[in-house]
RNA sequence: GGGAGCGUAGCUCAGGUGGUUAGAGCACUGUGCUGAUAACGCAGGGGUCGAUGGUUCGAGUCCAUCCGCUCCCA
């Protein structure tokens, strides 16, 4: 039989003790082994690092990658679902660092690299027991058992074979790339970096002078916030649409943009000057004009002339950029026009020795700026000098300047495959829809070659050897272990461990000229390891049984994660699978914003705002915390606080509770079994077919919202179902689980009640897992142990629109309307719903509805507390009616002229306005035309005339018979007595079956009406004796006002 | 600087393809109901739908510009 239903759930204890049911009995496993030959849903799951602690962001993302291979496994799929750890990267070589006390590439040599790897090695899965408990506690089932980690052989060798497709297609090439490099530690930043090292200087800027080579006089004026790039110079970009003009100012004269005029004025840089001349920039192209240092003269590359680009803009500065090789924009400009790489400062940040005086200085060294100044100064080509408030990047741990700096790396030619990247792209199903053709479509349009190597060691190894031979400089690239064995003397096997430095033992032999090979020293962008990911999480291709495995493994039905992963997996998964496949890698996607603190601010350590999600899974549960994330629209950012977690644990969890231990409280009085094959089948009850037909609704909205990953709708039809269930099924249906008679109508029921309970569990089981088990547990475990162990090894219910009763649907709306109308009349009247009343009179809008009402009028009677229900027909004594025209009719027929008429049909009279309600078309006038006009070109409204106490909805009037008659006053006042008496019975927390004996002192009246309404009172309260006692005074008695009448109660349990 | 998202009641958010009096939950006020309910019902107050223009008979919705917040890139 059932078990109790505490009243005082701890849910977070609860869901404690299902984790362990699941745990010991392997539900998860036997959810996917069950379905072995089953239609596979493909999951893939970001692989996330564990050298942090999981937050409430990634329950988010756990909420949902649960939700959906839940949802899944009950509709009948295998949904495998590989746990995966991401350990390779900066971030973690970062860690490794600064707990070493290391702070450059050279310190990491000296310490040595071997072991600085083993520490990098035993710090990546560092918080992985607190992941697993993370994720385990908000109810997600992931395979820790069967894990891929992107540090092991097996993965490394599949970024290799994928490495080596783009190597046989001609897509891997060595190139540069600009990133922000730092000379003091001799070490390149992420961007994430650099983000945090941002400072305001102060700096000197200098508008130069460059003279044309074929006009002594005459000179390019160029702007510069970082003089010494001027050392380095090789040309001069001019925007070929920006108005140029040449001005003389004395004997000299000077090109810039003219829109700079006004500010260099403003700024008393220039005063007295003659405009001579005005170009285009496109006039000013490919002119040469003398270098202000001749440190890079003997180059063989053509240099020093000017050249046109969209990037020149006139916001700042003189409308002339200086070129040099620092920077994204220069790099790409130098490249584009094949000018010489000129690296004046090295890696240490020193000027190279080309750079005569300034040679073995530090590009940032005090007065350098000065220095370089006066120089130019003294052969006049300084044109205007001024201080300049900038941000520049600085070197967050040594607090020391940074420069963009042109680096050797290899790239993916993701260029070439961009047009098929977008078509892959298109079909891929986002949500929110945005994404798919905004953030993520934008970055795909302006995709540019992937850089996937870093100048690092803690990564996988690029699988690439060179030639040391320099006249051959052959390279190769491998594909594997076994790949590489081709070439080497010395053969290793699968126990090597392929990482930095052992890698770089492996010396293969050229097969070109015999020489020595050595691989190329870079590692790879542990991006690059995520996008690797549904081939490397299987192994593919080396290991045994990968092949079929893949086949049904790719690609992904549903992957979900944070915006954040746009430019990171999201592009990662469809630049690789794009690659290898030409397709997505995955079909549907779930792209979640930030989860942000109560009042919309990141969470953060150092703010101090961060939730431990542990905490809130002590206090509330993880259901509460699911729904809230479900609830809340996981597109949007979302507000996290514990009021709203609170809220959610009101919102559904309680009621869902509630109406579980109702079931239960009952089921066990009338020893209920639910019987499948006793089930009543021909219900007669109009609740039981409403609520039917609701929960078929229910199963048919939440199936369509979770099939198209749209979360927010399923949300928002469970939440109403529910408050159906609970505000109006049950409350309807109280009285028939309580009343003696063991009779058809109870157990319908029952039958009913259990039904949809069964089936609402299992609708809710991927949403809630926890709650559901529980309620599983006991209403269909503990009566039936042939049912599936768990919840979640059930089948998904489902239904199909022509099982709902629309009908029935319809007429319960409008008997709900009447009943809403008719508290509101009380409320009106001031008479509470406990005191009987006489008559409700009804006027239907529409006849038709008379034969609902009336069918349905004992719910309304009950409901209202009232005797009778009389329909009435004299409405315009009531009601006047006021008519508006329908414009989303009239607004296309009428056109420009409905502005006109509007008035012309507001104001008909109220004669002409029946006749359209009783569906004869009128005539109207306008302009000379007639304007016929039907019942369905308006609307028509009622409105309670002044005075009288009726309320007016869309299809009903309503109004109460206020005439309380002494038959009606005793029926109050008996109905107090038990409302009082039933108090006291829960206030002395007496048992629902237990019998009592109650003993009372009151007015005449009131005992009048008690004696009267004996056997109700004693039916109700299940009482044995009512007894009057005029002087009762034993302690326990309470002293109540009935209606005005001031009584004493006691009552006794037997 | 470029891009994306958001801006609707005190708070959190809904508001396909333009259409009538802009909704819900929470909070607040009043009131009622309750032997499943740590609840709930009914009613009420609370809104220049970020601003300004435009298209249209009609704009929260479409277009343009601007403002504010957030994120991504530079």
């Amino acid at each position: 039989m059932y078990r109790d239903v505490p009243s005082d759930v701890s849910f977070s204890e609860m869901e404690e003790k299902i984790l362990e049911f699941w745990e010991n009995n392997k539900i998860f496993n036997m959810s996917v082994n069950q379905r072995v030959e089953a239609e596979d849903f493909v999951f893939y799951d970001g692989p996330p690092g564990t050298n942090g602690y999981p937050h409430i962001g990634h329950m988010l993302q756990s909420t949902l990658k649960d939700l959906w291979p839940r949802y899944k496994t009950m509709k009948g799929y295998r949904v495998i679902r590989k746990a995966g750890w991401d350990t390779h990267g900066l971030p973690i070589e970062l860690t490794a660092e600064k707990e070493l006390g290391l702070f450059s590439k050279k310190d990491i040599e000296n310490y040595g690299i071997e072991k600085f790897m083993e520490y990098c090695r035993s710090t990546v899965f560092r918080y992985k027991k607190e992941w697993i408990e993370a994720i385990k506690r908000i109810g997600r089932f992931l395979d820790f058992e069967d894990e891929y980690a992107t540090l092991t052989n097996e993965f490394i060798q599949t970024d290799w074979w994928v490495l080596k497709q783009a190597w046989d297609k001609g897509l891997l090439y060595k190139g540069h790339k600009v990133i922000a490099y730092c000379p003091r530690l001799g070490t390149s930043l992420s961007n994430h970096e650099v983000a945090q090292g941002y400072q305001d200087v102060v700096d000197i800027a200098i508008f130069a002078k460059f003279q044309l080579k074929s006009e002594s006089n005459t000179y390019f004026i160029a702007w510069t916030t970082t003089p010494w790039t001027l050392l380095g110079n090789v040309a001069l970009a001019l925007g070929k649409e920006i108005k140029y003009v040449k001005l003389q100012v004395i004997d000299e004269y000077y090109i810039l943009a003219e829109a700079r005029l006004e500010s260099l004025k403003e700024k008393g840089f220039l005063k007295e000057y003659q405009i001579i001349q005005t170009y285009l920039g496109s006039d000013l192209e490919n002119i040469e004009y003398v270098p202000l240092w001749d440190f890079h003269s003997n180059l063989p590359e053509r240099k020093h002339y000017t050249i046109n680009d969209d990037y020149v803009t006139t916001e700042d500065g003189s409308g002339i950029v200086h070129l040099a090789l620092y920077g994204e924009d220069d790099y790409r400009l130098i490249t584009k026009n094949s000018l010489p790489y000129v690296q004046h400062v090295d890696l240490h940040g020193k000027f190279t020795k080309e750079c005569g005086d300034y040679a073995n200085h530090s590009f940032d060294e005090e007065g350098m700026d000065v220095k370089i100044l006066k120089d130019l100064s003294s052969h006049g080509l300084v044109f205007a000098k001024e201080k300049y408030p900038h941000t520049y990047p600085f070197n967050y741990r040594t607090n020391t300047r940074l420069i963009y700096y042109a680096k050797s790396s290899w790239f993916l030619k993701t260029t070439a495959i961009k047009d098929n990247m977008i078509s892959a792209n298109h079909k891929v199903n986002w949500y929110p829809s945005h994404i798919k053709e905004g953030r993520f479509g934008k970055w795909l349009e302006n995709n540019v070659d992937w850089a996937i190597s870093r100048e690092r060691f803690w990564g996988s190894p690029l699988p690439i050897w060179t030639c040391t031979n320099e006249s051959c400089g052959h390279q190769i690239c491998v594909s594997s272990i076994d790949d590489l064995n081709n070439y080497t003397k010395d053969k290793i096997d699968e126990s090597f461990d392929l990482h930095i430095p052992y890698i770089d033992n492996i010396i293969c032999k050229c097969p070109k000229c015999d020489k020595e090979m050595k691989r190329e020293p870079d590692v790879l962008d542990c991006w690059y390891n995520s996008g690797v990911m549904p081939w490397g999480q299987l192994g593919y291709p080396a290991k045994k049984g990968s092949k079929e495995l893949l086949n049904k493994l790719y690609p992904a039905d549903f992957i979900c994660e944070g915006l954040d992963q746009t430019r990171g997996w999201f592009y990662a998964l469809i630049a690789i699978s794009t690659l290898i496949t030409d397709q997505s890698s995955y079909k549907n996607v779930i792209c979640t914003e930030l989860v942000l603190d109560k009042h919309g601010h990141k969470m953060s350590k150092s703010i101090g705002n961060v939730v431990d999600p542990l905490e809130i899974f002590k206090k509330y549960g993880a259901d509460s915390m699911r729904w809230l994330f479900i609830n809340t629209n996981p597109g949007n950012a979302i507000r996290f606080s514990e009021e709203t977690i609170k809220d959610n644990l009101r919102q559904i969890i309680l009621p869902l509770w509630n109406i579980y231990s109702f079931f239960i409280t009952y089921a066990k009085i009338d020893k209920y079994k639910y019987d499948i094959n006793k089930l009543s089948s021909n219900q007669s009850n109009s609740l039981d077919i409403w609520i039917l037909s609701e929960l078929k609704r229910l199963t048919i909205e939440v199936t369509e919202g979770l099939d198209s990953y749209d979360p927010a709708t399923a949300a928002t039809s469970i939440l109403q179902f529910i408050d159906k269930l609970s505000n109006w099924y049950i409350r309807r249906s109280r009285r028939r689980f309580w009343k003696s008679e063991n009779d058809q109508d109870k157990q319908n029921a029952y039958d009913t009640l259990y039904t949809v309970l069964f089936d609402l569990i299992r609708v809710l089981a991927p949403f809630l897992p926890f709650i559901t088990e529980e309620i599983y547990q006991n209403i269909v475990r503990s009566v039936n142990t042939n049912s599936p162990d768990s919840i979640h090894l059930c089948d998904y219910p489902t239904a199909l629109h022509n099982q709902r009763n629309l009908q029935i649907e319809h007429e319960m709306n409008l008997v709900r309307e009447a009943v809403s109308l008719g508290h509101s009349l009380r409320n009106k009247h001031q008479i509470k719903v406990r005191q009987p009343l006489k008559e409700i009179i009804v006027i239907c809008h529409d006849k038709q509805d008379e034969n609902i009402i009336s069918s349905m009028s004992q719910q309304i009677l009950e409901e209202l507390n009232v005797k009778t229900i009389t329909f009435a027909h004299n409405e315009k004594e009531l009601v006047f009616l006021t008519i508006k025209p329908n414009l989303k009719i009239l607004g296309p027929r009428l056109g420009k002229d409905l502005k006109n008429c509007m008035p012309l049909i507001t104001n008909l009279d109220e004669e002409k306005i029946l006749q359209l309600d009783n569906s004869h078309p009128i005539e109207i006038n306008y302009n000379g035309n007639t304007i016929q006009l039907t019942k369905e070109d308006i609307l028509i409204e009622r409105k309670e005339r002044e005075g009288l106490l009726i309320e007016v909805s869309q299809s009903l009037t309503v109004a109460l018979n206020s005439e309380l008659t002494p038959e009606l006053k005793r029926e109050g006042y008996a109905r107090e007595f038990v409302n009082k008496v039933q108090n006291m019975r829960k206030e002395f927390n007496l048992d629902v079956l237990d019998k009592i004996k109650i003993n009372y002192n009151s007015s005449q009246i009131v005992k009048e009406s008690i004696e009267e309404l004996y056997d109700y009172i004693q039916n109700e309260t299940l009482a044995t004796d009512i007894m009057f006692q005029s002087n009762l005074n034993n302690g326990k008695e309470k002293q109540w006002d009935l209606n005005g009448e001031a009584s004493v109660i006691d009552i006794i349990k037997i």
